[in-house]
DNA sequence: ATTATATTTTAGTTTGGACTAAAAATTAAA
DNA sequence: TTTAATTTTTAGTCCAAACTAAAATATAAT
């Protein structure tokens, strides 16, 4: 069977698989909010069904088949939230949240005709890849807005949907995908940065600004962007 | 705690209460596919939690709270049937089942922002009553098609939504909620009807014909509607 | 290389919600 | 009014998925 559980463990694994490489116990514990313990014991179910691979002590890796499963997961995650925001006017902060429920039950054919009305779109409000129904993903890449230099610009390709108050603040600063940013200063020790949005300057913690992804990076000479 | 599976018994509980006024275990039984020990055991839980009222043997009555659940459930069903319906364009016999798991999940918030897209609409896509927020239902008094007489004259007012394949048949015959019917003919032994549904002339079963209700009922001298 | 710390796994419980089989209560039939 | 049939409840299991506490292994520090 397919549990809204083991769905969970799937994509939580792909996920930190992908910006982690290694996928420990504790990590899918934290990301998962359930004991170490229990992490175990879904490893071996897991495994059992042959949708990851583990050596004990020594992290998972999603089999074919496992990957699969998380594929479409985030696939409906991902189309339900860009639906939410499109269709219904549900703020990009919220959107997450109910995504996370109504993807473990949404039908394929829901999820066509959704896909359609948004003229098959390619990523979501958050930047992140919306994956092929044949499960392929292209990832562009980027770097956390934190590891620019003073003086780079580049734009947004995607910013972290894990909490509703970083987006809220975020979006505040106008920093959605696609906006054009301009490192103007760092402070040294984690400090904070001093960034152009679209001509507007604001000053944010690297704290935030880790959670922030950056493309299309270049110098700049020129005061503006 | 509020689970899935409580919501589907204070949802069947109502259901059944409504239709045929005693609500005893093996109804619920039936009506959700699990044994009948099941349902007692969900029943003395859902007791303590004084979400219902039951004497044993003797059947069960929601209290006021049971209800408010029931209905809340039961609103969203409704709104996510018609919402499926007019924005998404999904069959009407379809919409019952992808209701019946996303009901669960949604949020008061978005369930709000649908209400509000479809204009706060009073009955769902098969003429059932949506409830309000506060709990509030208008239910419009009906009776089986089977219980007309011929030469009667009606309009429906709901039909069955619990088979997709009896309701692609139903709708076949043009057979929505507001359609106007009259009854040709009627035979013996609980045997075929003969009727006409907005000048179309067409024979149902009585096994079909009992789940359709008619409301508005009339004589009709005229060989036409 | 030993010890200390951190990580992961085992072992054993708990909880929700289903199940079967058998007993008890109710209702219907002879 | 006894017997038979139906309905409901007990009693005891099972499974998924979580938990805690303690043991095992791996990694880091001295």
């Amino acid at each position: 069977m397919r549990t809204e559980s083991i769905e969970d463990y799937l994509k939580a694994i792909y996920d930190i698989q992908k910006e982690m490489g290694k996928v420990s116990t504790n990590s899918l514990s934290e990301k998962l909010n359930v004991a170490p313990a229990s992490v175990t014991s879904m490893i071996k179910k897991l495994s059992l069904k042959k949708l990851l691979t583990y050596k004990r002590y020594q992290g998972v890796k999603l089999t074919k088949a496992g990957q699969k499963i998380a594929l479409e997961i985030i696939r409906h995650h991902r189309l339900i939230e860009l639906y939410l925001q499109e269709a219904l006017g549900v703020p990009w902060d919220l959107v997450h949240d109910e995504a996370e429920k109504w993807e473990h039950v949404i039908s394929e054919d829901l999820e066509e005709r959704i896909d359609k009305k948004l003229g098959y779109p390619i990523s979501d409000p958050h930047g992140s890849p919306i994956p092929k129904r044949d499960g392929t993903v292209i990832e562009l890449d980027s770097i956390p807005l934190t590891d620019l230099k003073p003086g780079q610009t580049g734009e947004v390709a995607k910013v972290s949907d894990h909490d509703p108050k970083l987006l809220r603040y975020i979006g505040d600063m106008g920093l959605y995908p696609k906006a054009k940013v301009k490192v103007v200063s760092v402070e040294p020790f984690s400090g904070p940065l001093t960034i152009n949005v679209e001509k507007n300057k604001y000053i944010i913690g690297s704290e935030a600004a880790q959670y922030i992804s950056i493309t299309n990076i270049k110098f700049s000479k020129s005061e503006l962007i």
